[in-house]
RNA sequence: GCCGCCGUGGCUCAGUGGUAGAGCGCACCCUUGGUAAGGGUGAGGUCGAGAGUUCAAUUCUCUCCGGCGGCACCA
């Protein structure tokens, strides 16, 4: 007999060579039914594994959370058998793991799939489901398992276990006549996965996510413990692609681009002044901060960029132009080189560190056509860039003061949680690994010293230091960097700035490069998704539209216009031949946070109704009253 | 850059081997109406570009350009 502990601590007995879902039975009919897999001694398991004496147990079932990952993993298998029934001839399956809201399967097939496909393959998936096949564990021999894949055909099966470290156990789950490599674990059968699952969409992905490797056919789809939730997420998605960027810059004529200019964006009125907004509210906030503002050539001759290593490193994502006496010259794709140089007219003397070097710098860089997206990944684009040129003991302050700052400007666009990571070096890098250590260690140190909380991302960094990333996300969950903080101590030393410190002696400044909304076309698409294009009162670009009913308040209406104008709020007016619902309703589409609504009462008594965006009740104020107000609440934060 | 899908009036979309249609928008007319669509009339498209097949191509084929979804890339 053997004895385990359940979670509530209490312990049972078993006989020996028990499963977990012997211990289900054993404790009730309704628990087996409904279980999953089990967690023993902290690991997720199967529940025909043979539970180990004074083992810790838990019966994990399909309502708790641990389960999800468990049945996204099952369902991909299901796609997997579905498509070998289906397509084996030709088709080799390779990997199919979970991931966030889903699943997806890579598969090696000649032939395209197409839409079509994912909905015969779902098909059959429901129909594997109704089968209920057991799914059972099996462990192989490793040269048994090689030379099986090999046999079936399965090459790329047969190279993943051959790449396994020595000494891991090579597992095969079999459900039907469909036998996979795969750790586990897996529901007991098919039947119970159940069918809250759905293909979503195909996408060409490489082999081990490598360039050079050939391009295998992913089929992404999204899978759930049960029928609601799927519905619900599906919900989600259709409600996250209404508040796109790309859909709502057309319909509100913010912004386009077109095809003579691929990656760089045609501002319209609305949309510009949105940006000069920002840029108006991020001026003030470096202000504060104690930045100066700079501003530098777009045209540079590639022999800085030599210098730099920028044309060693990125040279083949730079625009170039050739003039006639035969220079290159390069369309900058970064700030910094420009910065050093003004540090270096005139001597420096530590007394000037720190030196907050700010600048709305806009670079071009030439990205693949492939990583293009709306506002947020572009060729041309606009930094809140700066650079802080400062001693190595200055580091822990400026970062901390730098994470205030990003922070607070954050907080003031309702962005609460924000996703920081650490970049270390680079395989593509400038400097010596001991610059590197220096760098990295000083970052860590000021970070932590911050109490900002921050996850690793190994190998990301800038080819001239390591960074913090500030991550956002767009509607549809995928990451955008914004912010970023930088320390470099490569580029002082290799464009040779120096200041004199406290002994008299030449000292290399550090350098540290930051931004906070990253690019103003970046910041400005994920805050077009974040507010849905219902925009605060004193971003939107047009604040109050002066709505008549009837042409006899036209005159006044315009003396509200002009009023309004006067103090400064971004107004319009609508004298159109409508009736005054037919102007709510095209003016409440297009989101205008105010609606001053003016009749014959109004003008005669000096008064606008006021209809606030949002709300369906109005309220009437003298016009000098709803001045104030509106005044009041246009103010940008912090202001 | 790679794989797949897509490209029709300003916008959203339908459609066909015999040179195209809807709704919204737009223009004009009637209506002056009190808080999310009043009515009528009308204009507007070389169906992404080029080549090929065909008596005939917007429709089929190829190439290119662009968009979308991923992958790779993101100093």
């Amino acid at each position: 007999m053997i004895t385990i502990y359940l979670p509530d601590n209490n312990s049972r007995t078993l006989p020996q060579g028990s499963t977990g879902m012997d211990l289900a039975n054993s404790i009730s009919k309704s628990l087996a039914k409904e279980a999953l897999v089990i967690r023993m001694n902290g690991d997720l398991k199967d529940l025909s594994e043979p539970l180990l004496d004074q083992a810790h147990v838990e019966i994990i079932m399909r309502s708790q959370p641990e389960a999800l990952e468990v049945i996204r993993h099952d369902v991909a298998h299901l796609l997997a058998e579905a498509a070998k029934e289906l397509y084996g001839d030709d088709l080799q399956v390779t990997i199919g793991p979970a991931i966030d809201k889903g699943f997806y399967y890579d598969f090696a097939r000649e032939k395209p799939f197409t839409p079509e496909d994912l909905e015969t393959l779902e098909q059959r998936m429901k129909e594997i489901v109704d089968r209920d096949e057991q799914i059972h564990r099996e462990v192989w021999d490793r040269d048994k398992a090689v030379a099986f894949f090999k046999s079936i055909g399965e090459q790329y099966k047969a190279e993943i276990i051959n790449d396994l470290p020595a000494g891991e156990p090579i597992s095969l789950y079999r459900q039907g006549n469909f036998l996979d490599l795969c750790r586990g674990p897996h529901a007991p059968s098919t039947k119970r996965i159940g069918k809250a699952f759905k293909l979503l969409k195909l996408a060409g992905a490489y082999w081990r996510g490598d360039s050079k490797n050939p391009m295998l056919q992913r089929i992404y789809g999204t899978a759930w413990t049960s029928e609601q939730d799927l519905n619900d997420y599906l919900y989600q998605l259709e409600e996250a692609e209404k508040r796109d960027h790309r859909r709502l810059g057309k319909d509100m004529n913010l912004f386009h681009i077109q095809e003579e200019a691929v990656g760089s964006i045609f501002w319209h009125p609305k949309g510009w002044t949105l940006y000069k907004t920002l840029k108006n509210y991020i001026s003030h906030k470096l202000d504060k901060a104690g930045y100066v503002e700079v501003n530098t050539p777009e045209l540079v001759d590639r022999k800085l960029w030599e210098a730099s290593g920028h044309w060693d490193k990125f040279g083949q994502n730079m625009f170039t132009v050739q003039t006639d006496e035969d220079k290159t010259l390069a369309v900058k794709p970064m700030n910094c080189p420009c910065h050093v140089q003004i540090f270096k007219q005139g001597s420096k003397s530590y007394r000037d560190l720190p030196l907050r070097m700010a600048e709305f710098g806009t670079c071009h860089r030439n990205e693949p056509s492939g990583a293009l997206h709306g506002l947020m990944r572009v060729r041309r684009f606009t930094q809140d860039d700066a650079h802080i040129f400062c001693t190595p003991e200055q580091i822990n302050a400026e970062t901390k003061s730098f994470c205030d700052l990003l922070l607070s400007v954050y907080k003031d666009f309702g962005f609460q949680d924000v996703m920081v990571k650490f970049s270390d070096r680079p395989d593509v890098r400038a400097g010596s690994d001991a610059i590197w250590d220096k760098a990295e260690g000083a970052l860590k140190a000021a970070i932590e010293e911050a109490g900002i909380p921050y996850s690793m991302n190994p190998g990301e960094g800038a080819f001239y230091g390591p960074k913090l990333e500030f991550v956002l996300k767009d509607t549809l969950g995928r990451d955008w960097q914004c912010g970023t903080w930088q320390v470099d101590f490569v580029l002082p030393e290799r464009l040779d700035a120096t200041y004199i410190g406290e002994d008299g002696e030449k000292h290399r400044p550090v350098m540290l490069h930051r931004a906070i909304f990253g690019s103003f076309e970046r910041f400005i698409g994920v805050l077009i998704e974040h507010y849905a294009g219902k925009f605060p009162l004193w971003l939107s670009p047009t604040q109050v539209v002066v709505a008549t009913i009837t042409n006899a308040a036209d005159a006044y209406a315009q003396q509200v216009l002009e009023k309004l104008k006067q103090v400064g709020i971004r107004a319009q007016i609508d004298l159109r031949n409508e009736k005054i619902s037919y102007k709510i309703r095209e003016h409440s589409l297009a989101k205008i946070p105010y609606i001053f609504v003016v009749g014959k009462q109004e003008a005669e008594q000096e008064t606008v109704a006021v209809r606030i965006f949002g709300q369906d009740t109005q309220r009437v104020d003298a016009l000098s009253v709803a001045l104030s107000t509106i005044v009041n609440e246009a103010k940008m934060p912090d202001a």
